[in-house]
DNA sequence: CGCAAGGCTGAACGCATGTTTAGTATGCTA
DNA sequence: TAGCATACTAAACATGCGTTCAGCCTTGCG
């Protein structure tokens, strides 16, 4: 039982081996656990030496970078896969509902509380296409205008994402590693006030809107 | 150079002695370094041997409970103290200003991050607050009424703290002690989105939001 | 067949951690 | 003054960590 995978037929075979599976439980006990989970708990979940581990990474650190790039290229995939037809979060929760995907979207989350590199090229990313989507709405008159549009497209996307984090370590689910319940959990908390924000704003009227924009222009000393 | 306070005078008196020291430097440290600064850092700063520390506080986990209840008792007495007339985050912003109260602001945000104890006990507090305030707003026209006003309270509150929290997990400020600094560089990033979002929402009318209620009384499969 | 290469392991190393222990100094109390 | 509790320390202990090392098998190639 020490190797659900065949040793290789050629050896040379870059993924698919051992060290892909290693790479996969990787992430998942990433996504599970946290990044602080030891070489040894990844070995043993694996079903080989910590020796391994090293001899296939180099180090926690190369087993780390190789995670990050590996789940941003597959993220990216799943996105351009399910185009266009579903918001961010749909979107995250779909992906999250497949046994596959769901450690992938674990993981980056962690990473983006951890603030790595992956966290910013996520981020960017998913900055980039609500920057679209958001054009396309204003383009179509559904969406308001914003007198900055990239910094709106960040701000949501660091709102979304952050919202959910903070949502998540206050409330953590039963089972980490089912995002989708966790989603739902946070969707009935927080669905129809950040509805109602999104569609109708707090404020009765832009006094507050433009007392910033004075504000700005001529800031205190 | 040992201990900047002379020895107790009674014994007894349990504050103002090297042990409050001890507790202050552990927040600066745990603000500054995260919770996981070990135990020898700790008592280096302080100038005292890593035994006392234990001596004191019996464990770690005991210093970052005495920690934790300090320096939420601290923030309600200053948030009692700057009564009213501030947004929460003027708040914050003003506390940290303060060198003294600098170092509670970094350690709740810490804990928020690690969703202890603490966190609940904080966000709970500043979710009261916002509720009121929200109720005052609508009393007052300036606010618009909700159709669940403590969802919305509690959403606003996760939501600015969350978005906080991830803009500077994305942007480490240079100084992580100076959070004055830091909320300056996030207000500078999305003071304007937000302040667009909170006074006009973001969409032109309300047809997501009905579609939003009638998904929630008529669930789909 | 012989042999080199690489996947893989068990055991150990070096280090940092939280914690314990035994002991010293100091100041209060009787 | 004697005694005792308390603040405090140096040193060690136990554990868990990432990592290294020497060597074992297996496989493919000459």
């Amino acid at each position: 039982m020490r190797s659900a995978l065949r040793s290789t037929k050629s050896g040379r075979s870059p993924d698919i081996t051992a060290r892909a599976h290693l790479r996969d439980t990787a992430i998942a006990l990433f996504s599970h656990e946290g990044f602080r989970v030891s070489v040894r708990a990844i070995a043993e979940a694996a079903g080989v030496s910590p020796a391994l581990v090293l001899h296939h990474f180099g180090s926690k650190d190369g087993l780390r970078q190789e995670c990050d790039t590996f789940v941003l290229a597959r993220i990216r995939e799943y996105k351009e896969d399910a185009v266009r037809r579903s918001t961010p979060g749909e979107l995250l929760s779909r992906m999250a509902a497949m046994d596959e995907s769901a450690p992938l979207v674990g993981y980056a989350l962690r990473s983006l509380q951890a603030g790595g590199e992956l966290a910013h090229s996520f981020i960017e990313h998913f900055v980039a296409d609500a920057e679209e989507w958001l054009a396309q709405g204003v383009a179509a008159g559904t969406i308001r205008p914003s007198l900055d549009e990239k910094a709106r497209a960040r701000y949501l996307t660091i709102q979304g994402f952050g919202s959910m984090l903070l949502d998540l370590a206050l409330n953590p689910p039963a089972d980490p590693g089912d995002f989708a319940a966790a989603m739902r959990g946070y969707l009935a908390r927080n669905g129809l006030p950040s509805t109602e924000l999104l569609t109708q704003g707090l404020m009765t009227d832009r006094t507050m809107l433009d007392a910033y924009l004075l504000y700005v222009v001529d800031p205190p000393a």
